[in-house]
DNA sequence: TTGTAAGCGTTATCAT
DNA sequence: ATGATAACGCTTACAA
């Protein structure tokens, strides 16, 4: 490793001289200057960030803690936040809790000791504990950004949401413009933060149109590809009609796809079906249906900017992104048939 | 911030009998160990990482320079190779060069300066420019392991690839498994170095089944779902007899895909088509059509090894990974049809 | 214009 | 069993 004493002995100057030429002090003999910068340039000599930083209090360090890197949304708030931050000079440092609760515990213990000038996380939805973690950090002053709703043990803590009931309403006065008017809903489950606003966007996009809301279109549901198999085969029963169904989720309307295409229906030949998802989709997963996204890079950079905030010393104020929704359309205009 | 001096003042003992309680030195009164733990717990004390580092000449940290990380194959690679250092108390610092040459030198640069202990690089394809920075790698002596086939300018380096001609033969065999014969192949653009040996696997999984390769079944084609659909379209033109298509990539399986629906075709009834992708693929990224992909954990896996042998002074050396595809199926068993 | 001293938070080493 | 000292690589403050 090159350090700048290496440099000095070569070049035969003080240490602190080739210091204020790497960072372009003023008053330096141009002769001076020139030498240091060739021998430097010669080592191939580059600061040492953390010694810099134990003597300037800083770490141009942003943690990032993710229930997992593997789905796309999380990789695109990812990718968003370092390209976004990158060019300040922060580097990120991520970490993965892979849903488990103790897990993410550590790993922000972890990032909390590489002395982060802030922490992006995304919480696991949990039971209760309010761990010892999650006090320092408010003891400690970090700067906290929560992506998502905000659980209880992160109170305090500037979050950045999306109006998903927004986002929802859009999803849904989408299909009625395509001129579907009966359309079912497959709900998300109970537990999800999430469900109770997506269902409110699918009653309000409704209500604005005056379509009466019918609540045997209605089907709970829970968050697998296999639960949205079950409320679709539950909503074939039901024998009423409709053509078109709106997801609370992704994998619910991969589910749905795969139940109606079994019971011989086609899909969206005779029944539209449009996923709910929080992440643009790419070339990489084009879907068998519709889907449409709400803006996560918009998240991203509001969070983004909300940690700015706090590191100029701002209070942090939480953010409600509103989606603007991408849509991968494959759904077709309405062409009444009755599910049987 | 809480350092060691905080706690040695309160529990009125010396800063190195805190540090040695800290890291659970022997020969320590178990009296003064009890009275440092409990304060040093009181205050939230996290040791600091980089004044450790600083004395210790270690960062456990490591860099991870991918040139996206929305794809979900590199997300696969990032979270996987987290997944396997995190236990040992590593960390990764990410940054993306979003296909951007001059970028790439530049987070690389930022990552030495943090004095990484080893960097992960998928390199962007470029033409030539050996830039300095992978010169200074080199010098320095700095453990790099590339992610895929390595270019000129990072030789010397261990890389870690995926046996591309084995996993071709291998999703081409399946489609032989399905009774498929007449199997047109859409090969990948010639400017990457993933397409001479993926279309050798097909001939080759083909020749080791003794059916003759037809020429006029295999269509050049680029790289993205636009490509896909050109070669689709110059495939029907042709008007020769095909029961499914393998694809290079999955974006060409798209485009082909889309050209075929377009004309007419129903698939998988009528034509299946299997893409071929590098990832595993998830329930978020479900599509429309076959994909086979090869084990990208693995080769995660594998480069985190190579990097421990790095780190254990061991010399690295280039690893191939044979894939074990994973198939998400939704193509048919052969139902003759002549592409008109 | 250049150099010296001190200190950032930690630990190895040698003393007590 | 505990403490004093120096050092890791760098930069601020002051001196020359």
């Amino acid at each position: 490793m090159i350090r700048l004493k290496d440099i000095a002995e070569r070049v035969d100057v003080s240490v602190m001289t080739v210091s204020r030429v790497m960072r372009d002090t003023p008053n330096i003999a141009p002769a001076t200057r020139r030498r240091v910068l060739r021998v430097a340039r010669e080592l191939g000599y580059v600061p040492d960030a953390a010694a810099r930083g134990l003597r300037l209090q800083n770490t141009h360090l942003l943690g990032l803690v993710l229930p997992a890197l593997g789905d796309p949304a999380w990789a695109a708030i990812a990718s968003a936040l370092e390209a976004v931050w990158a060019p300040s000079g922060y580097d990120l440092a991520m970490a993965c809790s892979h849903q488990d609760e103790e897990s993410e515990e550590a790993r922000i213990a972890r990032l909390m000791g590489r002395r982060v000038e802030g922490l992006f996380v995304a919480p696991l939805a949990r039971a209760q504990k309010i761990g010892g973690v999650y006090r320092q950090l408010r003891e400690q002053g970090i700067r906290v950004v929560v992506l998502g709703p905000r659980p209880e043990h992160l109170g305090g803590f500037p979050a950045v949401t999306v109006n998903d009931r927004a986002g929802m309403a859009l999803a849904v006065a989408h299909l009625l413009g395509l001129g579907h008017q009966r359309i079912a809903f497959l709900a998300g489950p109970e537990y999800s933060s999430l469900a109770g606003p997506r269902l409110e966007g699918y009653r309000a996009a409704l209500a604005s149109r005056q379509i009466p809301v019918r609540e045997e279109l209605i089907v709970p549901a829970g968050a697998t590809v296999e639960d949205g198999a079950v409320a679709a085969r539950r909503l074939l029963e039901r024998k009423v009609e409709f053509t078109a169904i709106m997801a609370f989720s992704d994998p619910l309307a991969v589910g749905a796809l795969r139940e109606l295409t079994a019971a011989g229906l086609e899909v969206p030949r005779q029944i539209s079906i449009l996923g709910y998802a929080n992440h643009p989709c790419s070339e990489f997963s084009s879907r068998p249906l519709s889907t449409v996204d709400t803006d996560i890079e918009a998240q991203a950079r509001a969070a983004a900017r909300v940690m700015s905030d706090l590191i100029a010393g701002e209070r942090g104020r939480d953010q409600r992104v509103e989606p603007r929704l991408i849509c991968r359309d494959s759904c077709a205009p309405v062409r009444p048939a009755t599910a049987s």
